[in-house]
DNA sequence: GAAAGGTGGATTGCGCGCAATTCATCGCGC
DNA sequence: GCGCGATGAATTGCGCGCAATCCACCTTTC
């Protein structure tokens, strides 16, 4: 009597921890801001108690962080944390994109996402856009970690890419000015050529330059509101 | 007025999820297993929302799986996932396991614990008890997970031991004996002999050792009941 | 004897509502 | 003006209890 067997339909819990995800990895959420429950199950017509299963599993990713009988806050990354956030993504991605460049044929549509995804953040950033930007070049990486073959490695990926958004709005550098679209470049060009190898090396190369363009002391930015706005035009 | 500020007391769910993780990196909960919420709530002392908040964590972690309207059951991974989560342990181990050399006179009660661990699972395996030898051999892997002085790496590595406890019993090859405790001898000789890439070779080698001894179709063993035996010795 | 149908027990899913705690604002004393 | 204690609103944490669902067993029928 139900198709539910296999892929549920993205409607309950599951839709708002995406979601959650997706919009901490766009930096729409901030670091330290508060994530209500009321708030939240108002915005999706969820319960309380859906929402909580959500956030527990956000906790759990390390995407927020619980302080008990005050909420569950947007997690804030200290620099311990973000070195080790930093040095997991290197080892990840790289095999990830050398997965994706030996697997490029196989997958036809791999190219033109990331070209796309490419264009859109190139878009964005000559428009003065920095915000806009942020989505194409997270959904860049996490594109290389689905094309890896490895659901588990893709999963790890699309989290950490996430965390990496929270690290770099608590821990930037506004002095280092980013060539990263260079690295975008060169990192599809490779993936096309095939060339495993080279590809896996840049990528390491590029979250080398992303990591060490950061101050990691802090400068403690503090939350600023606007959660429904946030989360309603995702 | 509270001194709750860091490294929480082990009490309430967060216990119930570190129990169940270790209980079935050890065996004693088997693939398929049902965990039924008001069991768990008494055997732990916990309300069944307590209870639920744990085993919702439990599924995030794919170690198990929800089935609408029907419970949570220890999770049965199949094939795929076997290979994926094999796959990301030599990525990960192999790096910790470098770290973990590089950093051996570091920590002095790194070494140690590996041959404590070592002899029990020794032990164990000259006695016959080849179900008693599970948890010093996993033990192994998530201590030079810890030592690798990334905890992102070492939380990884522990519950990816945990599923690797679910993958061998579902696929495991009665026909292929081991002689994994030489792997482990000469990964701790390496270990404190500093001698990091060799090392790292070695654990790559001994993981892969360990998946090709597999039968990656399915044997399909069933669930064996005794949740509360299971649970109340360790 | 086997398959189909019905029934009872057990379990999950979840809304409701309260107690505990925290935070912000205000009033008071110095 | 400034620090401090009290009051009130808002939020979390969670137990209670019911409805929905599922499973196992039993009965009925062919």
């Amino acid at each position: 009597m139900s198709a539910d067997s296999i892929s549920a339909p993205p409607t309950g819990p599951d839709a708002l921890h995406a979601a959650l995800i997706e919009a901490i990895a766009d930096q729409r959420l901030t670091p330290g801001e508060r994530l209500t429950e009321t708030e939240l199950a108002a915005i999706f017509g969820l319960s309380r108690r859906q929402v909580e299963k959500a956030l527990v599993r956000l906790c759990a990713d390390g995407l927020a962080e619980a302080s008990p009988n005050r909420g569950v806050f947007v997690a804030r990354p200290d620099a311990a944390e973000a070195r080790d956030v930093f040095a997991l993504r290197r080892l990840l991605e790289r095999e990830a994109t050398a997965a994706a460049a030996r697997g490029a044929a196989t997958d036809p549509a791999l190219i033109p996402a990331l070209r796309a995804a490419l264009a859109a953040e190139h878009a964005a950033r000559a428009a003065g856009d920095g915000r806009q930007a942020v989505r194409p070049s997270g959904e860049f990486h996490t594109r290389i970690g689905e094309a890896s073959g490895n659901r588990e490695l893709a999963g790890l990926v699309r989290r950490l890419v996430a965390r990496s958004a929270l690290i770099v709005q608590l821990h930037r550098n506004d002095a280092a000015l980013s060539g990263w679209h260079a690295d975008h470049d060169r990192l599809v060009d490779l993936i096309a050529a095939g060339e495993a190898e080279a590809a896996a090396d840049e990528m390491v190369r590029h979250l080398q330059a992303v990591e060490s363009a950061l101050r990691l002391d802090r400068p403690a930015a503090a939350a600023t509101g606007g959660l429904r706005g946030a989360l309603l035009g995702g």
